[in-house]
Order: structure tokens, then C-alpha cells, then sequence
DNA sequence: ATCAAGTCTGAAACTTGTTCTACATTATCC
DNA sequence: GGATAATGTAGAACAAGTTTCAGACTTGAT
């Protein structure tokens, strides 16, 4: 438990009543539930409102768009995972080993709600520039998630970001092919230990070489 | 020339007649025009319909959906790309500094057109299972430019292939980062030559260490 | 030249994300 | 408790992707 994570939850701008909050968490479990029948598409914004008994004008104003709305749905989602993960930390000996495992552990809990996985990704992949702050946030819960599996013992080095930048760009992106069946989950693996790799390279006092 | 590279071009499955390849040809270049103006959003089916003189259910009949439209719009442009690459190959000594070159190089050429780099990249993305085979043919396309710029003697490992997809992945995802201003180009580079030191580590016969 | 099959056109219809409006409810402050 | 501002509701309206359809035009084979 080394390497502090600082608070990665949302800013929470304006303080929300509790029935407001009970509003917001109903919308967001209608939208995790629509999506995990039938993915993107199923969450459609009408049938969101109705099923978490709120009225449009209502859900709109807690998310001003679908793509808001779902990639909040993956910070909730992400912030349990991150929470389970940590109780049971990965078993490897070298950084990259566990990193890798805990990828694949994330991995193959996306694989039971494979359409929540689709949506929440197509969301967070299509997102334009007025949701880079909630995507954002959503890169930084990752990140919080590989730097914990590293186990560091100091702060992590420049290098040592852009390394965690690279596996999280390898991350998305492996997902994505593998919801668009593009890629086996044989595959997706055989990437992310490979991507994985860079851990290693990035370490210090670890490569004998050096240009 | 090593290495050679098989036809990455479309399967063309029914020939089509000169009047059609015509046609076809002012679609893709009308979404081109509209996508470097607005990106995304700019490409109307009905505009691009009317500003290529075809009716919209031609339209819809070249490209069933927007989303094929503009994927089909990226297999051009990587098409030109790729030739553009091969006229002046990469100066660097080692694969790797080569592979980050070209494409850095091919960085700088959707800079010139951010709008349109934004509606490819977000269409590719978001592209769903019914586009996986236009999206694939993007994908060997990106391919093919890499091993050119690795410019091997052999054809390649299946370690240097994982490496080569991981390559793609992060290419992908950077793009997106920067394309929604989450990520700086300096950035963008310095993630990129991160992600193709995968490339030493891969070719055989050259890292002295392995466990 | 003619017929049939396939293609294209123009226009309307349908779907779903998003916005708007008029009114009801709730919260806050005095 | 009552004024008032913010929030919520119901439902219409709008925008853009997609579908549909009747009729006109091409094409290819005979």
C-alpha cells in the first residue's frame, strides 16, 4: 500500500440533496441496467428517465448528453472495481506481472456484462471535448488502478507514466477490438503482456543497457 | 523493398461500372470536404448526399451507414498516406526510431486536418460489429505502414506482430487523447516513442537479457 | 429494339437524441 | 408561514440518421 492515491472521486461542484442523490443513483443503475441488456443502443435516453422515474428534462439535467450519462455509468462502475481490486491485490512477483494480472482480472469481469463493457467503452471512446473532464477523470481512476497493481515504492517517474499512459492506450483500445470481435481474448492478452513489458524497460536500476 | 506487402486494397466484391466507381468516388470525396470543415457532426447524410448529386438512398446504398461512410473515408486517406510514406522511407538507424518517425510524420499530416482526423477517428472507434470488416481493412492497412517503416529483412515474429498491434493501439488511442485535448502533441510523441522501444525489445537477436 | 432486372431519384415517414415550454413541487430565506 | 428562486414534470417540438416506396432511368441479354 505504498504510493498514495489521492482522491480520484468526483469534483462534486454543488452539494446534492438526498433526494437528488437518490435521483442521480437511480439514473445511473437504469443506465447500467439498459446497457447490460443490450448495450449502447439499448440506453436510450426516453426508456433511462422512465425506468429510474425521473422525467427527461429531469435526466438531461443531470447529464447533459448519452455519452455523459454512460461514461458516468463507467466511473461508477470503475470505482467499484477499483475497490475490489484492491482487496484481493495481484499475486505476481514483478510489476509488470502484476499489472498484467489485474488488467486480465479487469478484463474478465467486463467479460460477464460484455454489453455494459460496449457501451461504456463506445461512450468513452466517442466522447468529444465537452466531456474531456469526465473522461478524464475516468483515465485517472485507470491510472490510480495500474499504479496501485506496480506496487511502487517511490513516485513514479515521467518515464514511468508515459508507460502507464501507453498501457492504458493499449487498454481501451484492445477492448474495443475485442467488443467489435475483432480480436480473441487470446489475443488481447498476448498484448497486454506485451504492452506490459514497458514496465520493466521503465523501472530504474533494472535495464542494463542504456543509449 | 523487403518484406512485401500483399495488396491491402478493398476486396471489391461486385465490379462496379464507371458511372458507379464515379459516383462512389464523389461521396467519399464530398464526406472528405464536409469532415474537414465541421468534422463529426459536419457530415449530414443529407448533405453529403446532395453535395455529392446523389439521392440519399443511393447514398445509402454505397454506404449503409454513416458510420461505413466515414470509415471508408479513412481506407482513402490511409491509402494516399501509405504511398505518400513509402516515396520518402524514414532516415532513422533503428527500426524503432523509424517507426516513430513515420508516424510522427503521419501525426503531422492529420494535424493539417484536425476536423477530418476527428470525424475518421471517431467513426473508426465507434464503429460497431456490422463495420468490423472496413474497420479491419483499416487496421492491415496501419499495418502495412508500420512493417514498411520497420522495413525487416524477414518476415516478422509473432512477437513483433503483438508488438506492431500494441503499436496500434496506442497510435489510436493517443490520436483520440489529442483529438479531445487531453493530451498535448509533445505528449502524444513522447508516448509514441515509449510504445516503440516494444520494437527493440522484439527483434531477435538483440536484447541480451531474457528469462 | 425490347424486355426484365437492377439501380437511382425524390419525397415522406420513422426513430431517437436533444431542446423548449408551461406548469407543479420543493427548498431557502426572511 | 409566505415570498421567491431553483428544481422537477409532462409533453410537444426539433434535428439528423435511417428506412421505405413509387416511379424513372440504365444495363444487359435476347
Amino acid at each position: 500500500m505504498t504510493a498514495e492515491v489521492k482522491a480520484v472521486t468526483t469534483p462534486a461542484s454543488p452539494p446534492l440533496t438526498e433526494r437528488q442523490e437518490a435521483r442521480r443513483r437511480r439514473i445511473l443503475h437504469a443506465s447500467a441496467q439498459l446497457a447490460s441488456r443490450g448495450g449502447f443502443d439499448a440506453v436510450q435516453m426516453r426508456e433511462v428517465a422512465e425506468a429510474a422515474g425521473v422525467a427527461l428534462g429531469t435526466l438531461y439535467r443531470y447529464f447533459p448528453s448519452k455519452v455523459h450519462l454512460l461514461v458516468a455509468t463507467m466511473q461508477d462502475q470503475l470505482q467499484h472495481m477499483h475497490t475490489t481490486l484492491r482487496k484481493r491485490p495481484p499475486a505476481g512477483d514483478e510489476p509488470a506481472a502484476r499489472v498484467a494480472e489485474t488488467l486480465m482480472r479487469a478484463f474478465r469481469a467486463l467479460q460477464r456484462e460484455p454489453q455494459l463493457a460496449d457501451a461504456m467503452v463506445r461512450a468513452l471512446t466517442f466522447a468529444d471535448r465537452s466531456v474531456s473532464p469526465e473522461v478524464d477523470t475516468v483515465s485517472r481512476l485507470t491510472t490510480a488502478i495500474i499504479l496501485d497493481a506496480m506496487g511502487l515504492e517511490h513516485p513514479p517517474t515521467a518515464e514511468q507514466l508515459s508507460a502507464v499512459r501507453v498501457i492504458e492506450h493499449t487498454w481501451h483500445s484492445a477492448l474495443i477490438t475485442w467488443l467489435s470481435g475483432r480480436a480473441s481474448i487470446a489475443q488481447v492478452k498476448i498484448d497486454i503482456e506485451m504492452v506490459c513489458r514497458l514496465i520493466d524497460l521503465t523501472s530504474p536500476g533494472k535495464s542494463p543497457e542504456k543509449s
